[in-house]
DNA sequence: ATTATCTATAGATCTATAGATAATGC
DNA sequence: ATTATCTATAGATCTATAGATAATGC
């Protein structure tokens, strides 16, 4: 038998008339090679700018048949914002309740939520930005936004508190909203084709170092990297 | 005489056939009227999805009166990238020659440039990040932005070199990055309605502190302030 | 005469729907 | 029979151009 699933295109023969051209997407299904060919596109020309034609075109298929499974194209965008903001609020909450420092908490936050937008197959965060998520339609998805939002700002509240107690000065006036906006410029800095490999890690460092805190680095980013290796211990059981 | 003129709208009758409605943005010209226009809808629904109708109604005029004084819906857009970066980058330019500490230019710069982006009447800065900037048709723009990000990566790198000079540890490992990325997370402040009215300072201040700066905050935005004043000084003589 | 606007429209899209067709599955 | 695809197209845009019209300026 010869391999031909290279790249996870799948080739099984199914129900249903051919295709006129070969799987080109990675995906199981259908839906999957259009959401990648999708975040492709709207990743690089924009979510408007970007034809229902494009997205058949780039996955293979005649432009109605992308109506088989998604009934508008915002049906296609609500899809994608979906499956990428939902893991990194869920993770962002399991940190918080761990029992781990503040700052450990928050770095390791970074470093989680970096990581998705960094190495993720296509840059899509740069779809958080898109004006049509202003509209009604789009509410669910910006209301998880804003959920992720508190849950920073409460992290980097407790770490300013504790290094206010500790007597800090100095320290950055009610900015607890430094941490999800710095992890926000990966999205920028990968769009510059810029940045380092272990930009995230990078991240979370100018994080902790923007909040003024001044304590032991090593051993917090061991209290991160616990913090991260249990995160996928639990998903991995789940 | 009756004050004809508030908000700068022209009333000023000259040739040409009547306008059927009243004009309504600020401006001089039709050509600052219709960029005053543009620049709302391009930063509300986004570049694509403004329709050359939309800023015709937007400025009180018919679709194809637009076409008098730019030539295409692109021509638009890059005229109002133009005058929004070629400022900041000059005085970006001018702070660099200038005699101060490197940390004092640094901060300086981003206050500057953050109060551009933060007070002026559109956020502006939200095109930086379009697609259609990828085309060549925009190099010109993107070349300014370069530019400006290199110069921004200089007074950085001065300021790490001091700071390793004096013997600092724990100082970010060539991230000379970080504050232009802080400096454009104002954009997305700003698109969420979040930060204070001194979000420009703040961000400033977050900048220096996140390159691992310690020394006197006192003397530092003395120097800044002064850097500051004396560039505006420039520009009110040129 | 010159200018700034207007009306009208060509030609090229683009989204979504209707209905035909060519496979597999039972 | 069910499914996934295809072909064809309606109706609604959207950009840009052609040419008419109603002011001022000389």
């Amino acid at each position: 038998m010869i391999a031909c699933q290279d790249e996870g295109v799948a080739t099984t023969n199914s129900a249903g008339r051919p295709r006129l051209a070969d799987r080109r997407r990675p995906g199981e299904t259908a839906q999957e090679e259009i959401l990648d060919a999708a975040a492709e596109l709207f990743t690089t020309y924009g979510f408007a700018s970007t034809s229902t034609r494009k997205i058949a075109e780039a996955v293979g298929v005649r432009q109605a048949t992308l109506y088989h499974y998604f009934a508008t194209k915002d049906d296609i965008l609500e899809t994608l914002l979906g499956t990428s903001v939902a893991p990194t609020l869920e993770a962002a909450q399991q940190i918080r309740t761990a029992s781990a420092s503040p700052a450990a908490q928050l770095h390791a936050m970074v470093t989680y939520d970096g990581t998705q937008l960094w190495t993720g197959r296509w840059n899509i965060g740069a779809l958080y930005l898109l004006p049509e998520l202003r509209t009604e339609r789009f509410r669910p998805f910006v209301r998880m936004r804003e959920t992720l939002r508190s849950t920073y700002r409460d992290v980097a509240r407790d770490v300013l508190d504790l290094l206010a107690a500790a007597g800090k000065e100095n320290l950055p006036d009610a900015d607890e909203d430094i941490p999800l906006r710095f992890v926000e410029t990966l999205v920028n800095l990968r769009w510059d084709d810029a940045g380092h490999d272990d930009e995230p890690q990078r991240t979370a460092d100018a994080v902790i170092r923007a909040l003024g805190w001044g304590g032991d680095w090593e051993a917090l980013h061991a209290e991160s990297t616990a913090l991260l290796r249990s995160l996928r211990g639990n998903n991995a059981r789940a």
